[in-house]
DNA sequence: CGGAGGTTTGAGAGGCGTCAACCTCCGTGG
DNA sequence: CCACGGAGGTTGACGCCTCTCAAACCTCCG
């Protein structure tokens, strides 16, 4: 008898067994991107696993930087700070992100990263990341293109801050991480954990935390979804797609390789 | 005799010699980083070269590439579109920007790309971009790193939507535009071109076109800055970086080679 | 049990949007 | 040569969305 978790998560536990630590980058995204040996090669490559608690900064504006890592658990988020000391979010990483591959081209980064949630980074030594471009130039690729979703996950990030108010700003939020963690078999039917707060969603969303608190009110109410504690429950996809003005194309999924699996183990 | 305009202009005149083409690429970001002979793998893999009026499409959203654009003269610019078909300008372009090499590793782009005023384009079908990065690991991290410049630019934009007011935002627009130009010769004491009306500036800082031409007002008689048909003057830099609470250092600017030029070429 | 941080609600203020009018500029065509 | 129309620029009146300030309550944890 299979459940409905282990159901979802069976892609990524297919991956686990033989990449623990890499099963999840790039999951969803288009099945033929990576070949199985490019993952190894990034499966094997790893210079050393960390384990850091929540609330804590891994990397630092400006600083030098020699390794990159690729997040296997928990959550992280990239921000910078405004002058009175109020923080902007940039992104929010979830389990399968190379959360800060964009500091090997560039060297250092221009914003702070920090842990939500306890999370566990695999590290890369940017002098392995050398050695590996210099030997798969598709591989290489592919770790670009990895950077640039990010790029694309910006994008929108604008045009929600400057084109939404503050329902669609939020809704859209909630639509992407829903999108992207149901790619790494960690959502499910509009269920998932997202480890913020009412201020962080403020930070995310340029808001304050008094006027999140009204709107997450507002689209309870509206039976559109709920958010306690770090639990969020979509109850109405499409609706909540729609406050958003949400496509999901910019993320560039690929769940076919979930249906096949639904397919093939028939509820 | 040595006038200002040509001063400026020197480094981009020394490169645009032998690459009349790619000569401002990557100028200003820092000497090292491109060698001659990459740059010019980069000159001579040009497909062709293509002229463009102004306010025309250059790209549609979702639509197969097979090739990208390096801009040689002009500008253009990236936007979405939301509901009612107001746009939020995502980025803008000036000479020397690869405008959407981030279509090489995707394969489609999440937004439309539109000229501003006239320009001129090279294009690089994405064979020869395989082809070149399968050969040149070196050049292929640098390509890489240019498309990282944008995700940096990107996260800026976010900060300035997310975190500053109306004031701050424009203020914060002309500040990147002015080191951006700056650095490939095109910008001198806070005076350039830029072929933008104020609805323009209005989508691309998420306001609505009167506010814009209140703010600009304002900005004015407080002596920061002018803006009148497509012309910029920044008449106190530091005064407009303040309000705009700027820091170029996300822009990688390394502006070491034109103090070289002024050094040898003392006033 | 006390304190810190998060959540919730209220009242009032202000920044920016909306609507509207009028202007200049400029290309088009009679 | 002038009439015309459209796009952009400018300004005013008004309204709403969101911020600010404030206070109460709640949970968690040391």
């Amino acid at each position: 008898m299979i459940n409905n978790a282990s159901l979802a998560a069976a892609p990524y536990a297919d991956m686990s067994v033989r990449h623990p630590l890499t099963g999840r980058f790039l999951l969803g995204r288009g099945r033929e991107r990576l070949t199985l040996e490019e993952r190894q090669v990034l499966e094997d490559n790893v210079l050393s696993v960390k384990e850091v608690g929540a609330r804590q900064t891994l990397v630092r504006r400006g600083e030098p930087l020699e390794h990159s890592m690729l997040l296997v658990e928990g959550y992280v988020t990239r921000f910078m700070d405004d002058r009175e000391g109020y923080r902007q979010l940039v992104s929010v990483h979830v389990p399968g992100d190379f959360v800060d591959l964009h500091g090997f081209p560039t060297g250092r980064l221009d914003h702070d990263i920090g842990t939500l949630g306890p999370v566990k980074v695999a590290l890369y030594d940017h002098q392995t990341l050398t050695a590996i471009t210099n030997q798969h130039p598709h591989l290489t690729r592919v770790l670009w293109y990895s950077t640039l979703l990010d790029a694309a996950m910006h994008r929108e990030w604008i045009f929600r801050l400057g084109r939404l108010g503050a329902d669609g700003r939020l809704a859209h939020f909630f639509c992407e991480l829903n999108v992207r963690l149901e790619m790494v078999g960690l959502a499910e039917n509009g269920r998932f954990e997202l480890p913020l707060t009412q201020p962080d969603l403020a930070e995310a969303c340029g808001l304050t935390g008094v006027h999140v608190n009204r709107v997450l009110r507002d689209l309870r109410e509206r039976n559109l979804m709920t958010f306690r504690s770090g639990q969020v429950e979509i109850l109405d996809v499409a609706g909540l797609a729609s406050v958003a003005e949400f496509e999901s194309d910019y993320l560039y999924a690929d769940m076919s390789h979930w249906t096949t699996v639904r397919a093939a183990h028939p509820i």
